[in-house]
RNA sequence: GCAGGCGUGGCCGAGCGGUCAAAGGCAGCAGACUGUAAAUCUGCCGGGCUAAGCCCUACGGUGGUUCGAAUCCAUCCGCCUGCA
């Protein structure tokens, strides 16, 4: 296994693969799924729960983290893997994302991005310098380079400004965080549904030799089956020897359709949101714990699922715990929700290494319920 | 016993002459959630219909006043507080 940086695929069926991406905290093995904790916590989860749940890597969020507590709390705590305690990969989201959902706060300039603060109003300008400089502080083991994620649909100029500004951008982050730096850099494809603008965003990179590349702006407005074959089509366009990350994707079809096409990081806040708000994923399609046929149910909520949860509480206690808003509810719904999440993934990466990931796919597809 | 206050939909609680089937909250029922401003948000929530309309039952009981009463009056019942 080669140095920090080092992507080696170790099986391919179709366009799908199963790697290895060496940080500096471990080796993520693909397909991945990234929990995501913005604020340095996955939501929910105490240290130990997470480490139990032995994600391959996690995602946590510049912005926020730049806003609160502020990159010298972090750096003076010993970096971000000591303050959270999670000595694992760590990508950090670059505070693109945030340009989509504070939308309202924000005002885009060539020099970067003004926001207004969320929480005290104050403006503050992320330039992609600023920005590495965030990450690199926080001492993460991937970073995002900054780009600008347009809503769907988009007018033509929209998408074309985020597509120019994201690649300005990208050069400079790559020149603020050079290879050397070891932590490694991702650019991101921007472009909206439109492939050829996509294929020109991608082409701009490329030469800017980035760790990885991802695609960012889907899951924004579009319809699944939109974003599925535009993903189809662009995934095997990004270079085969560097991994592949489709941002903020998704349900369980969205991650299966984009690893059939060659996609090999994940995250999405799905499974942690969704635990928080009463809907579990099972093997069996999605359970919403609140609804009063549980009232009295015995059964856990995945009979086949090995996690903690289901080992120990009953849908009866579950509910009981959600509508009585107990804290102990968020815990054991988000373990049993990342668990699920997190040993598909480990199905997928075996399937595609026994070369029957298409079987697999094929367990999961029909079933409408899953989508959920 | 005297004085004062109060009784509203499963619960709490607004309303104090018409625009009230009755605000709001809770509970209940269902839906949404995709690089987290989300343990959040949305809808329904007396009953029945030939339903964007109509009918019935309903603001402690009964009886009044009024074109019209949850809203005013009388009385009864039940609670609460103060004084004896």
């Amino acid at each position: 296994m080669g140095g920090v940086g080092t992507f080696r695929v170790v099986a391919r069926e179709g366009f799908a693969r199963a790697g290895e991406l060496v940080t500096a905290h471990g080796v993520v093995r693909t397909p991945a799924f990234m929990p995501v904790g913005t604020a340095g916590s996955v939501k929910g989860l105490a240290p130990w729960e997470l480490a139990r749940l032995q994600p391959e890597m996690v995602l946590a969020n510049t912005y926020h983290l730049l806003l609160r507590p502020g990159m010298e709390v972090v750096e003076a705590l010993g970096g971000l893997h000591r303050f959270m305690g999670w000595d694992g990969p760590i990508l950090t989201d670059s505070g693109g994302f945030q340009v989509f959902s504070l939308a309202s706060l924000r005002k885009l300039s060539p020099e970067g991005v003004v926001f207004r603060s969320h929480l005290d109003g104050s403006e503050f300008l992320l330039t992609p310098e600023a920005c590495m400089d965030a990450q690199k502080r926080l001492g993460v083991d991937v970073a995002m380079a900054l780009d600008v994620c347009p809503a769907l649909p988009a007018a033509r100029e929209a998408l074309e400004q985020a597509v120019e500004l994201t690649t300005l951008w990208a050069r400079r982050c790559r020149e603020a965080l050079p290879a050397e730096s070891g932590i490694l850099l991702f650019g991101i494809v921007q472009g909206g549904l439109d492939l050829d603008l996509r294929r020109q965003a991608l082409d701009a990179l490329v030469p800017l030799g980035f760790d990885g590349y991802a695609l960012g702006g889907f899951s924004v407005g579009e319809p699944p089956e939109t974003m599925w074959r535009a993903v189809a089509a662009l995934a095997p366009q990004l270079p085969e020897d560097r991994p592949r990350y489709l941002m903020g994707v998704g349900t369980v079809r969205d991650i299966l359709e984009a690893v059939a096409a060659g996609v090999d990081l994940f995250d999405c806040v799905i499974p942690t949101r969704n635990a928080r708000n009463g809907l579990l994923h099972t093997s069996r399609g999605p359970v919403v714990v609140k609804h009063a046929r549980y009232r009295r149910d015995p059964e856990p909520p995945d009979p086949n699922c090995a996690c903690p949860t289901c080992q120990t509480c009953s849908l009866a206690y579950l509910r009981h715990l959600y509508l009585a808003r107990e804290a102990a509810y968020v815990v054991l719904a988000t373990v049993h929700n990342l668990h699920f999440y997190l040993s598909l993934m480990r199905q997928v990466r075996s399937a595609i290494m026994a070369g029957r990931l298409a079987e697999l796919r094929q367990a999961y597809v029909p079933e409408a319920a899953v989508e959920a």
